[in-house]
DNA sequence: TATAAACCTGTTAACGATAACTTAAATTTT
DNA sequence: AAAATTTAAGTTATCGTTAACAGGTTTATA
């Protein structure tokens, strides 16, 4: 049974006590209109003596907004997350509107759970910063189809009514790649996909043009990880995905003497096996990850990483969005491709040189 | 101007469509009441192809409930903000819920809006992990006397009608003060607040209380930090703050051997600064830290410090406050204090001993 | 002074959905 | 076969708010 909630104080309770019609006390709160000062005044002290709140979903209802935009993320624990959201915050605070996070922990039906619920909610818009699925992506669509308004991060998902950002995963792939080429490593593994199933992870990709470029064989024993594991799992847990992954590596003939790993948990998870198995890095083995999470500085050996732009993601998309809400009919589609930076610190360079 | 959004369908379209009233529509969409195959058929047909999807916000408004709990977090960077989220997601997800996350930097301004938005949408009850501020606490002891259901989680606020869950603070902080002075160490820093204004900070009562038991004396000089500065400034850089306190520790005559932090962002702050003025950690100079966040484990040295139950203060807050939702009266006020843990790592106790 | 403009407040009808009630047919029970 | 029950819809009113319109009154302008 689930308990009545005390009847709030409403617009008509404030009107009665202040001898006005409920019209009247809508325009003082909202201020707009015209109200005299004393009627101002009359209904200012009840709205206070009673407590009133206004009902944001009778007002949402009647206008047809809420004022809130959504913002769907995959994992909240993971930096990256995290930092986006507070991009995203920020602008939408700016600009008036509230901002309301739901987590979908990238699986197809919370994904759809997310959407709806935000939907059902009536936010004015939603950002969607989790991974590509099927079921998802056709629910989106429908979304967008039926005029909501809906900007994309990261997410491998394009329409012709959503914005879409992205940093450069491909290109970031391929320069971490490269970077480890530079340092004269010529067997390179790749940890958290595998050849089949990596041909959608952008950075996996990148890492298969660098080694192409540089006319180096791509050795399917060095690609490791399953593709959907380092997503489904939650951001800390990849560590062990990291740290399994590179145990096989380890066990191989002949192994690599480099690794790029698709994100910093996996890599922070490879350097423990590593470490545990009594290798140096980055002399015995280098490594590169992929985020540039706070802890990548204070690893040990600091973590050659590359830095998505991160904050710039979360900005943009919010602008975006903004603007597709307030905009008089839907905007042209907006697409914007973010640089990522490689930052090269000691797990792949020695200390000191 | 604001664009219109494209009408959307409504129960009443459908209705016609279907060549029904909105009422049997209803009474398909929600599964209740009586409708026979044939209709249902009809009306699901219409749904589907109207791509009909019920609007929330109606619903919400004549139920008066939403399904929906609130929860406000500090700082969505903070890993401890992360997990407690995750868990507070479990429990509501499995009971049928749905989360929104609000995010309050640490500013009563921004609590308030937050709680506001929150309420204006209905959520059914809030999960409250901000810090205390004054206006804060004020505005939500009256949405509880207004009949919202609130649970704190760390929050020093207390009210009878609303549940609170916590972990033990100043135990936490006793022991860890403890273990510094077990490992024998008698002139003990504190980092993240000052001695006037620390009254309302547990940890740093508990770093008191251990002093005072072992007959130690408490250094105002070795105390330091502003007492708001590490809550306004959001997670990662209140690692900057610790490593500014230490500097000035570090500059004092005949300074501490240990180092208590009021949590691991700032303890690994202060770590940089230890390591930066050449000196070893734990040899010359021990730290201890507050929440084992994952990157606790990575630092090197590794660092010892006090875990909180995260999960379980999540779980238990969502707990309380689906229960208080679904009761039929108010129930009694519920309160939970769970103990904290001491990790002890390598910061306090050098690696192989 | 006449007339336009600004000011103040009220009335009515929604926004989209559903609870509670009603009517009427189809089943079951006695 | 009559009464009781179940099934299947429809009707009405309402959740709390606000846009749009309509009257009045006061002030400014020609």
């Amino acid at each position: 049974m689930i308990a009545k909630k005390k009847k709030s104080t409403t617009l008509n309770d404030i009107a009665t006590a202040a001898g006005v019609t409920p019209m009247t006390v809508s325009r003082v709160v909202n201020q707009n209109g015209y109200v005299s000062d004393g009627t101002r005044d009359k209904v200012l002290q009840a709205i206070k003596e009673m407590k009133y709140r206004p009902n944001g979903l009778a007002r949402s209802l009647k206008l047809r907004r809420t004022q809130t935009v959504g913002l769907v993320l995959g994992d909240i624990a993971n930096p990256f997350a995290a930092e986006l959201a507070r991009a995203v915050r920020e602008v939408t605070m700016l600009r008036g509107y509230n901002l309301f996070i739901s987590v979908s922990e990238h699986s197809a039906k919370e994904d759809i759970a997310a959407f709806d619920s935000l939907a059902a909610h009536l936010v004015d818009g939603l950002i969607v910063a989790t991974r590509s699925n099927r079921a998802g992506d056709k629910h989106l669509s429908e979304m967008i189809e039926h005029g909501f308004r809906v900007v994309c991060i990261g997410r491998d998902f394009h329409h012709e009514n959503a914005d879409w950002v992205s940093a450069d995963n491909r290109k970031g792939g391929f320069e971490a790649t490269q970077h480890l080429i530079d340092c004269g490593h010529t067997k390179i593994g790749f940890i958290g996909t595998n050849l089949s199933g990596g041909a959608s992870l952008k950075r996996f990709q990148g890492y298969l043009d660098a080694l192409k470029e540089n006319n180096l064989e791509v050795e399917e024993r060095f690609i490791t990880g399953s593709p959907e594991a380092s997503d489904e799992a939650p951001g800390y847990s990849t560590e062990k995905l990291g740290y399994e992954a590179m145990k096989r590596l380890l066990a191989l003939p002949n192994r690599p003497t480099a690794i790029f790993a698709r994100n910093d948990f996996t890599a922070i998870g490879a350097m423990s096996a590593i470490k545990e198995a009594g290798l140096r890095i980055p002399h015995d083995l280098a490594i590169v990850g992929f985020d540039d999470i706070p802890m990548a500085v204070h690893t040990s050996p600091s973590l050659t990483t590359v830095r998505q732009p991160t904050r710039r993601q979360g900005s943009i998309a919010a602008e975006f969005l903004l603007k597709r809400i307030e905009a008089a009919e839907q905007p042209e589609r907006e697409e914007k491709v973010l640089e990522c930076e490689l930052i090269v610190r000691d797990s792949t360079v020695a200390a000191g040189k």
